[in-house]
DNA sequence: TTATTAAAAGACAAAAAGGTCTTTTGGTAA
DNA sequence: TTACCAAAAGACCTTTTTGTCTTTTAATAA
């Protein structure tokens, strides 16, 4: 669906929002240790993060990863569209360069559905409101023994 | 959405299943020329399905690719467990080892539903089915000039 | 039976994705 | 003001995906 980079994105903001709830600033070991990702790609990606405006971070004791609380809440699809360019589902199934209805291809009709489905699913979704979700439901951010 | 590979082999085995309708047997090249692809992947390709058994071939002259016409119609999720592996849309959107509503991620609830519709399509439908579309439709396997 | 044709096989290579590590820079606190 | 800490930067590496090419094998037709 995604791929790694996204899915650890994903992963590590939300930990990072809900520690923040908490009045603490995660660093890049301790995220990659509670999200299940190599400590030192989720040290990379972190830092893409803050370039790209998502995040701040503090250097030195005390430091870490946060979000500023000014700022408004972050669609996955901007995610997305930052660590995996803006295809975000606009493209053809089939190859094509472009999916277009004047050109369709063979699964374009019932493809549409299920694109406009998943548009909708990480434009509505935020970072913060998964984050909430996680947090209410008690939902793990890895894999959990039962 | 597919890889490079699933997307040649798509359009590839519709093509050859178009031509096998009008009593041809395309050869690679003319395959690469009238899909688009890359002629050496599409040669590779091609061999590939026909050791899966999804095509068989003739060499020397007169030769190429053609579908055995006993053998039943090829649902594309077969042709996606062949050419990617089985992770056919039953993995987590979050990277959680697996997707399990006894330990759902954030996205669960709305991305099952999703799945399910991609899952039902790409069972569905088959590269007869889609040759069929592509037939009666009139559609094309590459991009078209209006 | 020989020339020709086209797929099969498999080595090779470029590009992208995924991941690791070292050095530098900027903060914090004692 | 120094010692320490943690992120930033960027070089480097591995694996997977995508793509290319040469040689071999098998079929056909003259
Ligand atoms: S044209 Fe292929 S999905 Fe729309
Ligand atoms: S657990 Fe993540 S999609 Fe089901």
């Amino acid at each position: 669906m995604f791929n790694k980079e996204t899915e650890y994105a994903l992963r590590g903001l939300i930990y990072i929002k809900l520690q923040n709830l908490k009045e603490r600033r995660p660093g890049t070991s301790e995220v990659a240790k509670e999200i299940e990702a190599p400590p030192f790609f989720i040290a990379k990606i972190l830092q893409r993060l803050v370039r790209f405006g998502f995040l701040k971070s503090l250097k030195g004791k005390g430091g870490g990863f946060f979000f500023d609380p000014d700022k408004p809440d972050i669609p996955i699809i901007k995610l997305i569209s930052a660590t995996e360019g803006n295809r975000s589902f606009s493209g053809c199934s089939f190859g094509l360069k472009q999916c277009d209805s004047n050109n369709p291809c063979p699964l374009h009709e019932k493809y549409v559905p299920i694109k406009e489905a998943l548009n909708k699913l990480i434009t509505e979704e935020t970072i913060q409101s998964l984050a909430e979700k996680v947090y209410k439901e008690g939902l793990s951010l890895i894999e959990v023994m039962k």
